[in-house]
Formats: structure tokens, C-alpha cells, sequence
DNA sequence: CACTGTGTTGAA
DNA sequence: TCAACACAGTGG
């Protein structure tokens, strides 16, 4: 916790639309609004019995008058804070399920206009923090400062980089070349690894001692802001350092022909994170199915993910059983509390998930992310 | 002691 | 998935 009283007087700077009763907000979905609205009057005597019901999804009364948000999420409740107003509570379950199901989720008040600069960025800050992360400043009541700050900071971030595409506020992260490999048969083959030249992988992905065989999991993002997580190990056998598991998924969608090349970059930032990038062998792509980013040899340059992410993290919701009774492994384990599982350290004990085994790479992201306690980096992406 | 937010359950 | 309800824990 920071600061310690912080709790109360609306931390959402939304003072606007404030004003007296819950009534002046957009009306609730679906069509139980008058619930609530009646009780001021006759309920004085009964409110000591029975909590009033709130009008919006996922708000729920507290016994002392104020109000909880909170969301589900893989069966479990994801707690997002207590709120002196409803209708805090209710923002603050909007902005969770726009970073949880994604910008066409259902919400309480504002379902951000698609077109504005204002709702576009608020929907990039979303996805660029993890689910964790957004649900730790709801918790905290610290969303709308670092939003704003986060806008400030873009605004006034004069970086040259910025690209051309897209509309405008995106931010950049410079990115540095660390090595291509024109892929052999065998690494587009049956194999379903690629074999990292040594030299490349000794200097770049060093593997602690003891993950040698076991490997680790290492995250990459396409040029289409695709993550892409790949195993990667050293076999003794060959004494080669490998990417195994996912990689035939991205020989597969990429269409990647023997001669082609793959390349590796790392963000310059904190982050250290990881971007794989493929062209054909002769540079100029036949038929590909995605336009192809010339690897540029010094610096190369991301977006804050968008649409992509949220791709990732919704699809994966059906299916992967085998993450799923991981997962519920881990709950039943340990701390039966989505705190644990989004990493929400700030408040109580922290915690760190490693689920190495994430099998059956289906490409699809899994809605938790990998963070570390501070919450300051992006630890959705292994760093070395 | 006040309060949060988790445990739990039943309904949708 | 969701809210209702009770109350164990936590922190001041």
C-alpha cells in the first residue's frame, strides 16, 4: 500500500460526473436500474438487515455502505478494491473487464468510444500493462493517476521513432539487433526445433545452470505484436541450443522455407523484451501472409501492443485444459487466491508463478501473465 | 475495533 | 459467471 489512508476520497480523478446520486450515471446495463434507486427513502430501517443490491455488474455492497468491485475470471473472483461511490466501483469493474474480455466488453458506464485519441490511448495503456498490473492500481485506486501519467509522458515524449502509422499516440521502444539465422531444412523440418548457433546463444540467451536441459520458456513478439513462446533448451545429445516447443507452430504460420531468415531482437529498454522476425531468403516476399518488416541491423522499434495482446489473452480462455488443471493444481496447492496467480503482490505476500510447463503450445496466450512482485517491469517476458 | 475481501453457495 | 451473505483475518 502506498501512502496508507489513500484508500478513500475517490483517487479516480473523475469528479465531473460525481455529482449527487448514483442516478445521474449512464443507465446500468441490462434493465434492473430501479432497484436501488427507491431504497434512500423507505429503507433506512431495513438496510440493517439486507445490503442493498447494486445497479451495475460487478459491484457489490459492503456492509459498512461502501462498495466492492470485482470480476471473474477462470472461475475464480479477482477482487479490484472498495470504492466510497457505486459508480467508482463500477468504472473500476469496467476498466478490468475492458483489459480482461477486451475493448467490446460489456460495461457498467463508458464503452470508450471507439475513435477517440482519448479512448484509443486509454485502450493501449490498458494492454500494455498486464491484467495484474491494472487490477493492482484499481485496487489501489491509483488507475486514472497513472493513465494520465502515462499520457503526459507520451505527449511529451518527443521521440524521434515515433512512427508514421497507426494513429499517432503509440509509443515506441527502441530495439537492438541481436542476430539472424537463415534457417536450414532441418529447422523448418519434422524437427520442430531450430537450432540457435551456438555463439548467439551463448552470448544472448544464456541458460542459468540446472535449466540447461530443462530449458526455459522464452517470449517473443512478432512484427504483428504475436507473442510467441518457445522453449528453449540445450540438448546434450547434439550439444546444440534449441528452440523446441512452439516453434512448428511458427514455422507453420509464418510458411517458413529452408534458406529463409529468422531474427532476433531484444528492447533496449528495461524490459529486455524479446522479438522474433522472419523474412525470405531473397528479401522480397512471395505471398506472405504477413507484409514483412526488413530487419533493420541497428535499431528496430515496437508499438505498445494493442489488439494483439488482447487477442492472446482472450482466446485462450476455451480451451488448454491441461492449463487449466495446472492452474487449479496451483490454486488447490498453495493459496486459493487470484492474487497469486495475477501476481498481486503490493498488499500481501508475493508471490512468483513459473509455469514452465505450459504445454501443448497453442499459441494462445494464457489470460495470467508472468510478473514478478515489483510490478515495475513487463514480466511477461523472460530477461536475462 | 473497523473494515476488507475471501469462503461459500445458489441462481442464472 | 455472478451476486449474496457471513465472517475470518488484517491492520490501525
Amino acid at each position: 500500500m502506498n501512502g496508507s489512508s489513500t484508500d478513500d476520497q475517490s483517487t479516480t480523478t473523475d469528479t465531473t460526473s460525481t455529482v449527487a446520486a448514483p442516478v445521474t450515471m449512464t443507465p446500468p446495463i441490462g434493465s434492473a436500474g430501479s432497484v436501488v434507486l427507491d431504497q434512500e427513502a423507505g429503507l433506512e430501517a431495513e438496510s440493517r438487515s439486507k445490503l442493498p443490491s447494486s445497479r451495475y455488474k460487478g459491484v457489490v455492497p459492503q456492509p459498512n455502505g461502501r462498495w466492492g468491485a470485482q470480476i471473474y475470471e477462470k472461475h475464480q473472483r479477482v477482487w479490484l478494491g472498495t470504492f466510497n461511490e457505486e459508480h467508482e466501483a463500477a468504472k473500476a469493474y469496467d476498466t478490468a473487464v475492458q483489459r480482461f474480455r477486451g475493448r467490446d466488453a460489456v460495461t457498467n458506464l463508458k464503452p470508450l468510444p471507439a475513435d477517440s485519441e482519448e479512448a484509443s490511448f486509454e485502450l493501449s495503456f490498458l494492454n500494455s500493462h498486464s491484467k495484474s498490473e491494472i487490477v493492482d492500481m484499481l485496487r489501489k485506486h491509483t488507475y486514472n493517476d497513472e493513465l494520465e501519467q502515462s499520457r503526459r509522458n507520451n505527449s511529451l515524449q518527443k521521440n524521434p521513432f515515433k512512427t508514421g502509422f497507426g494513429s499517432g499516440h503509440k509509443l515506441v521502444n527502441a530495439r537492438e539487433q541481436l542476430f539472424e539465422k537463415a534457417v536450414t531444412p532441418s529447422d523448418v523440418g519434422k524437427l520442430n526445433r531450430l537450432v540457435i548457433p551456438k555463439q548467439h546463444a551463448e552470448k544472448h540467451f544464456p541458460l542459468q545452470i540446472g535449466n540447461t536441459s530443462k530449458g526455459v520458456l522464452l517470449h517473443f513478439e512478432d512484427i504483428g505484436m504475436k507473442v510467441w513462446r518457445f522453449r528453449y533448451s540445450y540438448w546434450n545429445s547434439s550439444q546444440s541450443y534449441v528452440l523446441t516447443k512452439g516453434w512448428s507452430r511458427f514455422v507453420k504460420e509464418k510458411n517458413l522455407k529452408a534458406g529463409d531468415i529468422v531474427s532476433f531482437q531484444r528492447s533496449t529498454g528495461p524490459d529486455k523484451q524479446l522479438y522474433i522476425d522472419w523474412k525470405t531468403k531473397n528479401e522480397s516476399g512471395n505471398a506472405n501472409p504477413q507484409p514483412i518488416q526488413p530487419v533493420q541491423p541497428v535499431q528496430m522499434f515496437r508499438l505498445f501492443g494493442v489488439d494483439i495482446f488482447r487477442g492472446d489473452d482472450n482466446s485462450s480462455s476455451t480451451n488448454n485444459n491441461n492449463n487449466n488443471a495446472r492452474l487449479d493444481n496451483i490454486c488447490n496447492g498453495k493459496r486459493n487466491n487470484m492474487d497469486m496467480l495475477l501476481g498481486i503482490g503490493n498488499c500481501k505476500k508475493q508471490r512468483i508463478i513459473h509455469p514452465l510447463d505450459d504445454d501443448d503450445d497453442d499459441g494462445a496466450g494464457k489470460w495470467w501473465e508472468w510478473n514478478r512482485g515489483d510490478a515495475s517491469c513487463k514480466s511477461l517476458y523472460i530477461e536475462f
